[in-house]
DNA sequence: GTCTATATGATGATAGAC
DNA sequence: GTCTATCATCATATAGAC
């Protein structure tokens, strides 16, 4: 059984990366979950506290994610990283980064705070699960892992909604370039 | 001297790159313009059909750069793509795209399907420079130009706002990545 | 083209009863 | 924890005068 305060921050979460952060109300997830307002505001006094708790949420999910699989090799490593962005494309959603990023100067510091740290632990596990891959020797790239992993992170972020733009498809091409990009080659790389 | 019209035009564009859609009002666009509400309603009847006028602008834009460059070589070519980019970090904004596409499902239809031909628009610009640019020789890479194009564009796409949640240095990193991605290789490539 | 005035509804938030 | 009731504010939009 789900506190009503999970099942709040899980169909905030949902708004969040259907819609956006400033296009959904209190009224919304009280409807949706046949209770009132006023007892959303019980359990998060404002919706920047409610936009807190979920950026801290999703950012607890991330770190757990990358315990879970650090000791994987590699490139299985990256397979749970890209796995986030797969889940949210089957849901016809964005991530949380990709939805809040774009409205940040629309947001409360103390939610923009906690976003630039979920932006950060990203970066930093992907530069990671890089740089541990090409000194396995199972990934191979120019760059310095922390600009190669810019690039991995950028696709990824902006995969979600320009899929959604042209072709689901284009979701499914633009993982296999990025995993293939990595392949240590023959002759010619990404 | 500039008709209101394209000055409330040019004011909303300002707002949807800096905040997004939904993060604006006609009360804000009236109060910085020194007119009233009602004055706005008289150029643009309904928020959907400014935003509207607002894609189409943009796209009559892209075409117009690229039409100005389709002369000159590939590397300038891309090189006016990825102006577009620069000239939106230097302001602190995203690009229409990017702050439109996460709010998708908030947009009424009329301006979704302009999106969509926006979106379809940049993506063929990019395809027919890197398309161009491998049979003169000045780029290589391994995917299909059109998969090429849909990594570049999203990493430029995401790049706005995930560099306004690290280091703006990290947008310079980023380009620079891109463009030496495409190098004939001497030996390894991006 | 711009104004005043107004309608209508949504929004974030609070006080206090149960 | 959840409710009713209420508030102030804001948003989109329209009618009609100047």
């Amino acid at each position: 059984m789900q506190s009503t305060r999970d099942q709040i921050l899980q169909l905030a979460n949902r708004y969040i990366l259907e819609k956006g952060f400033n296009a959904f109300s209190f009224h919304d997830l009280a409807r949706e979950l046949g209770i009132k307002t006023a007892s959303v505001h019980y359990h998060f006094p404002t919706k920047t506290a409610l936009g807190v708790a979920l950026v801290r949420d999703y950012t607890h999910q991330v770190n757990t994610l990358r315990e879970q699989t650090q000791s994987l090799p590699p490139a299985e490593q990256l397979k749970a990283y890209l796995s986030i962005y797969t889940r949210h494309h089957a849901d016809h959603r964005v991530c949380v980064v990709g939805s809040l990023a774009p409205d940040l100067y629309t947001l409360d510091p103390s939610m923009a705070v906690e976003l630039k740290k979920l932006a950060e632990i990203i970066l930093e596990w992907v530069t990671a699960i890089l740089e541990e891959g090409r000194a396995a020797a199972v990934f191979q790239f120019p760059e310095l892992p922390r600009t190669r992993a810019l690039l991995l992170v950028t696709n990824m972020l902006a995969s979600l909604p320009l899929t959604r733009l042209t072709t689901p498809q284009d979701f499914d091409i633009l993982q296999q370039a990025i995993v293939q990009g990595l392949q240590p080659a023959s002759s010619s790389n990404r």
